[in-house]
RNA sequence: GGAGGGAUAGCGAAGUGGUCAAACGCGGCAGACUGUAAAUCUGUUCCUUCGGGUUCCAUGGUUCAAAUCCAUGUCCCUCCA
């Protein structure tokens, strides 16, 4: 058996998972994308060594925010972990809110080998050429053509030799069992609200350094609750508007991922209840229970 | 008390007689996703039974035609006393 928790930021995802590693001799994978890096804690809303309770916790602060990771790197890593783990008679529970790690991890995604990922060659190409570029293999490929990132990486793959195959995917292994934590929208938002305003001062010394020093690599470029931080420390920003973006950007975060879980998985789904939470462990472990029979 | 400026969709803001259900930005909602994925990109956003219907502070007027012109009123801002 293979455990996935899924959902969107702050609904209780880690919480959970420990539970579930309690009752079922787990340990856990880590899934998101932003935890991977080691200094970003606070902001990740990473569990803290109490939280965990003694429970094993891999792929978590594995990268120097200076290193770069990417899927590619995630599938072979979490693919590597669900042996180890398997090996020892434990289960794997993965928990985290990037989707399309977990995807790639579980399912037969096919990332080709390549020297490096540069597309620094590229930078000079604009979008046009770059779809004139694309266009003139003839695989009658659909593409963003907006979606500038995209296009690099896909002109790239084409050049690489990599003939596009259809957007189907199906699980790698037979038994997984996908968990959704959720919550109604409203109280996921003031949640996600709330959950921020606790972190904030001890996250502003988490990000304060960053800033000072106008380090300014890829995960602190992406990761909500640090991006935003850089233009306060340059004067540049109120406090309170900071707050304001990072809340509204981990709302819209939240959205993105109901779109991918809900589209692109196979999800089961259960609402959380705040105010008692042995009832949600509770109905996700008969659930689990139930799934297994049918396995078996 | 006097002189000006303004009131436009959830918000900000264009528009100054017809091509205006009204640019654009923000926010909201929905979607895409094969090496940046907490990223990047797309669609949509007055109501609608998709035929239409009702809008641009309010009322009245001018005109074939008004968000746009005129009158009065209400509220807001600036300046003079």
């Amino acid at each position: 058996m293979i455990l996935a928790i899924v959902g969107p930021t702050g609904v209780g995802k880690t919480k959970l998972s420990i539970e579930l590693a309690k009752i079922y001799n787990g340990e856990i994978i880590n899934a998101d994308s932003m935890q991977i890096y080691e200094g970003l804690d606070i902001g990740t809303a990473k569990a803290t060594k109490e939280e965990m309770q003694g429970i094993p916790h891999h792929l978590l602060s594995i990268k120097k925010i200076e290193e770069d990771y990417t899927v590619f790197d995630y599938q072979k890593d979490a693919r590597k972990k669900i042996e180890e783990i398997k090996a020892k008679r434990k289960i794997p529970i993965f928990v985290g809110g990037t989707g399309y790690y977990l995807k790639s991890a579980l399912y037969d995604y096919q990332f080709i080998e390549e020297e490096c990922t540069n597309n620094q060659k590229y930078e000079e190409l604009t979008n046009d050429e770059l779809i004139k570029k694309i266009e003139s293999f003839e695989y009658g490929i659909v593409y963003d053509k907006n979606n500038r990132n995209r296009l690099t990486r896909l002109l790239s793959r084409l050049e690489n030799g990599e003939v596009p195959t259809k957007n189907e995917f199906s699980l790698l292994y037979d038994d997984v069992i996908f968990i959704g934590l959720t919550t109604d929208r409203e109280t996921l938002y003031q949640k996600i609200n709330e959950r921020f305003l606790n972190m904030l001062i001890p996250l502003i010394d988490e990000v304060k350094p960053y800033c000072i020093q106008n380090i300014k690599t890829k995960p602190l470029m992406t990761g909500i609750g640090y991006k935003e931080f850089y233009p306060f420390f340059e004067n540049n920003k109120t406090l309170k508007d900071v707050v304001r973006e990072c809340q509204k950007n981990s709302r819209n975060y939240a959205k993105r991922q109901y779109t991918w879980f809900e589209n692109q998985m196979d999800i089961h789904w259960f609402n959380v209840c705040y105010e008692d939470f042995s009832k949600t462990i509770q109905e996700i472990v008969e659930y689990i229970e139930s799934q297994n029979k049918n396995n078996a």
